[in-house]
DNA sequence: GCCTCCATGTAATCCGTTACATGATTAA
DNA sequence: TTAATCATGTAACGGATTACATGGAGGC
């Protein structure tokens, strides 16, 4: 196997809210999750094919006008528990796309007992992240001489520990905003 | 094609600095490089094959020992060409992996002309999206019962806010950084 | 009638991961 | 002598992009 095919969790999550084609599952790869995720339509006919056989979803064919058929994709009880289970699993984010961000983007509720937990989580694993690179950092650059050696790594390295106290600074105003509510 | 082949550029950039085997290579993704890039070696090893049969690196035989032979590579001169050229080509980010902060890591010295255009460009680039991020918030989550309804979307995009708000920053230091030296 | 968008697919190709496979060197 | 590390490869498979290909619906 290459990827974890994060792609058909993603199509569960968009069909769970409404049963739609996949043309329009692959519009929506141009405006919402398009701004954290890619996927054509090449990709995603296919896949709705391997997963209709494998029993996560099925569809509806329905004609529009005399001839066009068009069919309407649903998620089925066991595509519905395949998606749950997925969104309760442990996510590692390996340096690309972050499939934490991808499960949030699903939680509509923002009162979802699944918040709590993958926060918390998540923040453990930043936290040693964080103090990884910067432990790293002061290996590797512990004075100017070595920046002006290494230019770009060292900005490179500052990004990622920039990043990484971004992302943990999200994570902690996260727990915040739900724990007022 | 797939991607865009970066790993091709990653391998010049780093024999560029010295000369070594596919086995070193390899094991730059487990420290400096691998922070936020990742190669295996039945990736690397076939592609210095074909790098090298497109005369963009070469080996020397090595014998160590009685019997065990190593491929020590070095960049040719077109090999040299092609690094600089793409160094010098606009960065596309789609999302992932981002291209400008692999070349980065490749710019050694920190008075090397190529700097500064490769930030504003970059900045340019940022500053439109963190604009648009903000716009895509203030079109979809005008109300806090738009955010209640899309707890997890509102998340997400105020992460990708942060997070491009934070890449501007860190132009912008970088900007200053070279600016004093 | 024509253009845009809706709608669905396949083919070729490359990228990337995991697993399989082998053997030499070196230091404890 | 044995374990860790050095060193180099191939095979199988799945993920992802680009290009090719077709045709209907709806508005002007």
């Amino acid at each position: 196997m290459a990827q974890k095919n994060r792609l058909k969790y993603i199509l569960l999550g968009l069909l769970n809210r409404q049963r739609q084609t996949g043309y329009d599952l692959a519009k929506s790869f141009d405006s919402d999750i398009g701004e954290f995720w890619t996927a054509n339509h090449s990709q995603i006919y296919p896949l709705l094919k391997r997963m209709e056989a494998d029993h996560l979803i099925a569809h509806e064919a329905i004609t529009v006008g005399q001839k066009l058929q068009k069919k309407q994709y649903y998620v089925t009880s066991i595509g519905q528990r395949t998606f749950s289970s997925w969104l309760k699993s442990p996510s590692d984010l390996n340096g690309s796309h972050d499939e934490f961000i991808l499960k949030l983007f699903f939680i509509d509720d923002p009162k979802s007992k699944l918040l709590r937990p993958m926060i918390t989580t998540q923040q453990q694993y930043h936290d040693e992240k964080l103090h990884h690179l910067e432990q790293q950092f002061q290996e590797k650059f512990p004075n100017q001489k070595r920046i002006d050696q290494d230019f770009g790594h060292s900005l490179v390295l500052r990004h990622a520990i920039d990043r990484a106290r971004g992302y943990s600074n999200w994570l902690a105003e996260m727990v915040q905003t739900i724990k007022t509510e």
